[in-house]
DNA sequence: AATGAATGAGCTTTCATTCAT
DNA sequence: GATGAATGAAAGCTCATTCAT
């Protein structure tokens, strides 16, 4: 990418950031098309291109960013070590609240991050999606596991709340308007659910 | 679609059938390309489109055919009524294992249709799509929940080990060879995982 | 061409010399497709191919043959010389509705003949379709043009009644019968107006 | 079509009409290709489909704006009422080589468009071609018939004139080079032996 | 810096032609 | 002899990318 980028005034920068996580988030990688981009934040076509060598740089660029701007938001949650699991687990999806009020599809987008599997991208975004992915682990590893351990698949358990998680906030996704009263009273949900059966 | 599709060989026909299911269920409708069915299953550009009029049509048919396939399937497993739901959900995913014979990439491409979005296709797949949701879920509905039902969050209990399943599945499909083995054992662990707790 | 397309039933020559001739008036040597063909007189399309090497020596073959058809008509219908310029020229019409009796697009396939000017086959059609101008204009020369000669443009005047009764042929064939009466009728009164100047 | 076309420097819209004129006009709506379109005029083929969407979008705007083009010049040419039908007949086409210095094939595209019959565009066409035809007849309406209305079947004679001079045409367009003096003299002679008659 | 016209490789689809049966 | 399944070059069209302004 041309470092001039940053030059940009902010509010452009993120313009243009929401426009591309918005279209890559929807469409993946392949099927996302400058087109929709130039139209979702009305940036001429050659300024994405003038700042971003091509589409695979571009995603390289947005993907590696919206990783590290969810990891800050993940650290600004100050999300205390010893927290108790199910409680944790909940902050963290008040976290990605958060960090919809800047870009507001970037908790989408991190989930489709993780799903890409165009070769493509593949190599470009390993790193940055293996961070994210330590960091996010980090933060789990300090919670409080003392009411799950106890049970002897436990980890089985957790992968199953993180699909169900997932599928909730697609969902959300799908309906006009992201409603992150309605997406948290799901999730609070369905960890109460699997709470109550320890 | 033509019909004289069906007077090709069986064997020609499946070898169709699988190049096509590959290609849909890896890439979406969408990003499916004929040229890659091409060099999937060596069969022709031009004979594609001697027996589906277009790509939509195409997708329509081995959509279709795939979840009929795949009811077919089903019934003929002889799923008892009166299951535990548990050994009745094991059961299904060994079906799947069953129906691989023939067509590798059905249950694959089962999760894929089911998950595609594009315009194009949509309101053609709704009825097969229906049906095969509402076999499943006859299947599904004639299982003993007794182990389940005093519990009472177990409906969000039973999508997060649907969550889970999809999410094997497609780790199996991303090995070089899919094996069955591997993968039902994976499947028994997280049953019971879930099993256990109640 | 393959000779043994004349070891055929003269019934399938002509099912297949009708149903190429259909097309390539109707659409040129170009646009003429050999699934018309087939659909147009239930052919299959490997028997096309195996008289005639290619789309242009079928071209080639068909043209050449009703254009000899033609002037064989012609000869047949025993236009005596000496015969009033006008009264031949209808009688010519005549000899056109009678050659429909058994191909009936040919008339309308030799006009297309005449203007076809694709390069794939300009070459091939030279000869006959220049023979046949000759074949007809011998008998034209045999016309007696006592009632024109003495007006000094009268070959101006001649164009201009063979454009305005190809015209009406045209018309002829838009119409789903071809009415020969009617024709008939239409170029009768055509004649008489230019007869009727001199 | 994209209204953005008519934003391009006024020479390449002229550049872009006249190769589309050009090859539409010489081999019809159904032959004609792009990939002829951009050899003959050196646009590339992604460009006439970022300003029409489609081949049925281009011919419909070429042959509307053609047609409109040519009813231009031929109120510029100021035809006065009650000219002498002949002399008006030959105004006419000294009209249609003034056209020719812009669009050197309109003549012929005229011609083509009149006798196109692809269903494609048949409904497309329709209206301009309609306005088109009253445009001309509302001039040939004002025509002086002085000369030939005493003669019966005048209006015969009126369209023999007309094939006639579409067929001069046609032979013009087949030399390498399109000579309008040579094109001139020709439609004169026709015109005066039919004057000389009446 | 910013635009969007312009390009051409690649995709879907058509069609003359071949070939196994 | 007859069929129609099979092929691949070419046509219409899309889209990432370039470039003149």
């Amino acid at each position: 990418m041309n470092e001039k980028f940053y030059s940009l005034k902010k509010e452009k920068q993120d313009k243009m950031i929401n426009g591309a996580m918005q279209i890559f988030a929807r469409y993946g990688y392949r099927h996302a098309s400058t087109d929709e981009m130039v139209r979702a934040c009305g940036v001429s076509k050659g300024l994405w291109f003038h700042y971003f060598e091509n589409k695979t740089g571009l995603y390289s660029f947005v993907s590696s960013y919206g990783l590290k701007y969810a990891m800050l938001e993940l650290s600004m949650a100050q999300i205390k070590s010893g927290t108790d699991y199910f409680t944790l687990r909940y902050e963290i999806e008040e976290c990605k609240m958060q960090m919809m009020e800047k870009y507001p599809y970037l908790p989408l987008f991190i989930y489709s991050i993780i799903r890409e599997e165009d070769p493509d991208v593949a190599e470009l975004i390993k790193e940055p999606r293996q961070k994210y992915a330590e960091a996010v682990s980090k933060i789990m590893m300090q919670a409080d596991y003392s009411a799950l351990t106890n049970h002897e698949d436990y980890l089985l358990l957790i992968d199953m709340l993180d699909y169900s998680i997932e599928a909730l906030m697609n969902d959300g996704y799908r309906s006009p308007v992201f409603s992150a009263e309605r997406y948290l009273t799901e999730v609070k949900k369905h960890i109460s659910a699997l709470q109550k059966l320890l």
